[in-house]
RNA sequence: GCCGCUGUAGCUCAGUUGGUAGAGCGGCGCUUUCGUAAAGCGUAGGUCACCGGUUCGAAUCCGGUCAGCGGCUCCA
């Protein structure tokens, strides 16, 4: 089945499924139920009642119904003012003010719709003169198109859940029930589906983080707040070593700054009027000042650049920080590392003359380009641009020169790349790097942002070869992200076998009795003085000894469900040749302990 | 924040129509010193998330709170 022909499919399922609810509820008022990857959804307001999961069963039933009844999907064009009608008559008020817009602005996507207008009827000239009303039995629909000839041609489906989905995505509407159904041509496609999903689960971060000791919460520190214990800590330092290495290596300096502030810096930079209700505020019994946690450091990163008067000679000046910001998050979109109240972000920021823009943008891509190889995880780029919103500072022209800028950058550098408008930050656009995870979200991680806001409302300046005080531009850049929503995609895409040199515990001795004692000494004493130069430099070997009195096999199971990427078995045999067993993902061998150090050295590369 | 679902031992889960809780793994103790994914025996763990209600009696029914999950909205 080709993918038009699925999308169809998929479509004229959502069909079938809201027939069969208005069968089951026929007070049902339909919104949009469009095809989406892997199925289709609808959503519906059945006013009181909620339809949950064990209604499955029975609208199932009555879909396999529709479909065996193998009705044809006949579609005729109405004029405009016949569908309202038809709206009207069979009481359906969301696709009344779907034809409304129809009518109105020749679309119903919202987002090219004037907000205050949406949904309500005009006197005026009609944008389009007919619509569409597709039938299938005793059901008619508003759609543009996409179906199947007969209802009897669909592949297999399921249904999966049911959510909350706000009416037109404004949280200030009405919220609908959304169902959610999976389809696939086949139902062998459709079970390696599922399947996929069962196996996604073992590789949940959330799951791993607790198999593999990553990090804990507990409802004492709150929602929202991830501790990490020792081997996670490990995983954050080394992650976050190799990101400064890699900055530090294109002329970042460290910098420091306190986790409170006065809201004055937010007032200053536009944070305060966009993102007040979501700070932490924090009260001082000495003074009258008002203090929040910081949510974000680009501010206190301004402050370090105006410290001093800055020459275009010193320019670019360049400061990172990898710290932790925290951000009132609403409750209901936590969850996981992925989303959290404190984040630590890798960040960077660049203040620099127009003219070395492109050079900064095209050094900070390598070394994004660079860390994401190096882990041997694929990126997708999205160039993220402003929309016609109001939320954006600046002048709109600055805008369109940043935003070219950003596009020839990434042009430059071959990447292919897909842009979206809306997806800005308030002060400039950006280059987001986005990731994906173990069911195919896409997340993002490194980000590349031109600024020209912040530094006019800091009043940033450094002087030129004339003496004038010129206005510098402000690079952001993370590569990590979000060290916590980095590490989720990070454990989902190893599906926790981290790479040798960025495991917590990277080798693990397994002793087989207690005659061996004295040679494991010899062989942790090797261990010890073992230091790792690549990819992340000065990376001392980590290793543990698991000496109890319990059977090998016991010991392999327990290393192995770890994930340590390298055992070292030791047992008589290997003393008397002075040797280790080395035992790896890929199988076992021997390694004389001369040899050792190099072997681990080598694993890093 | 909103909608829906879920909440039993450290972990994975049983627990019939309401009659005061059970297994495996893990922990601890003893025995066993063993060559490639779980040695044997014994033993201790639970205000059934929390608070309130119905009932002679609640893990089980009802209400509220909290937390987790799936979405929506949002993401500097």
């Amino acid at each position: 089945m080709d993918e038009d022909k699925l999308k169809s499919m998929r479509h004229s399922l959502a069909h079938i499924m809201a027939q069969a609810v208005q069968h089951l509820w026929p007070e049902a008022k339909f919104g949009v139920g469009p095809a989406i990857d892997n199925g289709f959804y609808y959503d519906i307001d059945l006013g009181d009642t909620t339809i949950s999961e064990s209604d499955f069963k029975k609208i199932e039933k009555e879909m396999r119904s529709i479909i065996n009844k193998d009705y044809e999907f006949t579609h005729r064009d109405v004029a405009i003012d016949e569908a309202l009608a038809w709206a009207e008559e069979t009481s359906q008020p969301y696709k009344t003010e779907l034809l409304n817009d129809l009518k109105r602005s020749g679309t119903t996507v919202a987002r090219e719709l004037d907000g205050e207008l949406l949904g309500t009827a005009t006197d005026g000239e009609s944008a389009v003169e007919t619509v569409s009303l597709y039938s299938q039995g005793d059901y008619t629909d508003l759609c543009r198109g996409g179906h199947l000839s007969r209802t009897g041609e669909v592949g297999a489906f399921k249904l999966m859940r049911v959510a909350g989905a706000y009416w037109r995505g404004n949280e200030n509407n009405p919220q609908m029930q959304r169902l959610y159904g999976v389809a696939f041509a086949t139902k062998e496609e459709l079970d390696a589906h599922l399947q996929m999903l069962e196996e996604a689960k073992k590789r949940d971060h959330r799951k791993l983080g607790k198999d593999l000791d990553l990090y804990t919460t507990s409802n004492l520190v709150g929602v929202g707040l991830p501790m990490f214990t020792p081997r996670g800590t490990i995983l954050r330092d080394v992650l976050s070593g190799y990101s400064n290495q890699l900055r530090m290596a294109h002329g970042f300096q460290k910098v420091w700054t306190p986790h409170i502030t006065k809201k004055d810096l937010y007032e200053a930079s536009g944070h305060w009027a966009k993102f007040g209700d979501e700070l932490f505020l924090v009260k001082s019994q000495e003074t009258s000042d008002e203090m929040a946690l910081k949510p974000m450091n680009c501010p206190h990163h301004t402050q370090i650049f105006a410290s001093q008067p800055r020459s275009y000679k010193n320019m670019p000046v360049r400061f990172l920080e990898t710290t932790t910001d925290y951000r009132d998050e609403k409750t209901g979109e936590l969850g996981g590392l992925n989303r959290v109240r404190s984040l630590t972000q890798d960040d960077s920021h660049v203040f620099c003359r127009t003219d070395q823009i492109e050079a900064e943008i095209e050094g900070l891509m390598t070394a994004a380009r660079t860390l994401y190889a190096t882990i041997d995880m694929p990126l997708k780029v999205r160039l993220s641009y402003r929309d016609d919103g109001d939320g954006y500072l600046g002048d709109i022209e600055l805008w369109k020169s940043a935003q070219q800028q950003l596009k020839s950058a990434v042009e430059a550098s071959g990447l292919s790349y897909f842009e979206q408008e809306g997806e800005a930050a308030f002060y400039g656009p950006k280059i987001d790097f986005m990731a994906t995870d173990a069911i195919g979200r896409e997340h993002q991680v490194a980000t590349v942002q031109l600024d020209f806001v912040q530094p006019d409302r800091f009043g940033l300046e450094y002087t030129d070869t004339e003496g004038n005080a010129v206005r510098p531009v402000m690079i952001h850049c993370a590569l990590l992200g979000s060290i916590e929503r980095f590490l989720s995609v990070f454990i989902e895409h190893t599906s926790g076998w981290f790479p040798f040199w960025a495991a917590p515990e990277q080798v693990r001795i397994l002793t087989i009795n207690d005659t061996v004692l004295e040679y494991v000494e010899e062989i942790t004493t090797i261990i010890s003085d073992t230091v790792l130069m690549s990819p992340l430099r000065y990376n001392e070997v980590r290793y543990t000894t698991d000496v109890r009195n319990e059977s090998l096999g016991k010991k392999i199971r327990e290393a192995t469900s770890m994930k340590i990427p390298i055992q070292l078995i030791v047992g008589p045999q290997d003393k008397e040749s002075r040797q280790v067993s080395v035992r790896t993902q890929s199988g076992e061998t021997k390694v004389a302990l001369a040899d050792l150090a190099e072997y681990l050295k080598k694993c890093s590369l």
